[in-house]
DNA sequence: ACCTGTGAAGATTTTCACAGCA
DNA sequence: TGCTGTGAAAATCTTCACAGGT
């Protein structure tokens, strides 16, 4: 926290700029896993379907430090990217909800983002007691979640008709952010400031994507290198971090 | 399909505004499921978490019929905007990955938005043949997947090293639509017309959430009827659909 | 020759504010 | 009085285009 030794440009951070920074920073690591060094934004961009122009500005936010005529170096800019994103940190993680949802949440996260799983809940007796993964924590009763605390995220992924118990337990456990993970739509307390929730519905991203589909009318034309083909259309936002397809040309 | 009676206004529906219909369905159906007949839209606003002056227009753009001084008919609403969204239709949809993330999808889908999961494939012989849930689809080998077709949506829920060949296989079946909850960057080819793809990662939702958190400065001002008061703050935009809680006021 | 970084233009989306009606 | 529906203003985001460097 506080002054970083040479903190470029105080800038905010666009919303989805954020959300395409964490695209990024996924990419970038699967670069770095496959041993390139290097990469020029007209690559970068395209592996993660966006504009190059928009890629440029976006590291522009985060002070980027690239080579001109060469490109950025990946380990260097997958350090600036993580330490915008703050997943430098490693943040602690409370899950409610031990079904398949939740398993899977549970190995999903566990990639090593800066997250990890410290907690988790139910209320299935044949549960309780348990440990789901290698070295995970054991499962406890939901009742127990409000007299804890002291994680940094909550994430709910009850049956829905729980899932506003969950949440009502992690906001008295003094969890401020939660990324609900259940079809129910959560009720906040008007006094509880400073809480964000984050909200995924995959069925709702069905509906979003069949429309999507029906409405696909022209082909989006790049001016810089982007070649952009296939998709695209309407949905010119839509969710930035809920819609990228490498389009490595051959 | 083709002219309805009367297709009022054939505006283009901004991309933000479908996710947040999507949303509003939800909560309307909700609302039907309570035995509420009529919802103002400073009510359904607060519920969806969006100001009342942009949920008026997202249901403007679909021709809405409300009653001024009054509200909307909540069934007749719920027709209008499945209608506009195109779920009144039931979309076949095909599921590859039959592992925890997959039976959670399977369990998800099925609540009955317009979606049918009628076909499921796997790579693990102990599940090739059996049925994950009453009156699901046998589970198939993934080979098969490319053979067979005719299905609207295919979802992509295998482990992260299957995600492109499934995603192959779905492309080479005739499956335009595309929704890919793994952690992996989809490559297609640029011969592919009209592919839509829809990522949904999850561990990218922790890390906009940790951001959002980290950067939540100041309390919306609202000058309608919206209240705003928790969360909020930056990420004006982000995944609309991704970013919803009921404020239910007391 | 090629790529980065960014001001400025352009496009899109959200919010405002008010006319119109029950 | 209360709410809907919408043109117009404000805010936001994306794309362009080019200076600057290697």
């Amino acid at each position: 926290m506080t002054a970083l030794p040479h903190a470029h440009a105080p800038t905010r951070i666009p919303g989805p700029a954020v959300a395409r920074l964490a695209l990024y920073l996924h990419v970038l690591r699967n670069y770095n896993l496959r041993g390139i060094a290097v990469v020029s934004s007209p690559q970068l961009a395209t592996a993660a379907g966006v504009n190059p122009a928009i890629l440029r500005k976006d590291l522009s936010y985060i002070g980027a430090n690239g080579v001109r005529g060469v490109g950025y170096d990946v380990a260097k800019l997958i350090g600036r990217v993580s330490m915008a994103l703050h997943t430098d940190d490693t943040h602690s993680v409370a899950l409610a909800g031990a079904g398949r949802l939740g398993q899977a949440l549970l190995a999903h996260t566990g990639v090593g983002r800066g997250f990890t799983v410290t907690a988790l809940f139910d209320d299935d007796p044949a549960l309780i007691g348990t440990t789901l993964s290698d070295g995970g924590p054991v499962v406890e009763s939901l009742d127990t979640l409000a007299l804890a605390g002291g994680w940094d995220i909550g994430v709910i992924a009850t049956s829905d008709d729980r899932a506003q118990a969950a949440c009502d337990a992690f906001l008295e456990a003094g969890v401020r952010q939660l990324l609900n993970v259940t079809a129910t739509t959560l009720q906040v307390r008007l006094e509880t400031p400073g809480v964000v929730i984050r909200q995924v519905d995959l069925a709702l991203e069905l509906q979003v994507l069949s429309f999507q589909a029906k409405h696909a009318p022209d082909r989006p034309t790049g001016s810089d290198a982007n070649t952009g083909s296939e998709e695209s259309g309407s949905a010119p936002s839509g969710s930035a971090a809920a819609r990228y397809r490498e389009t490595m040309t051959s």
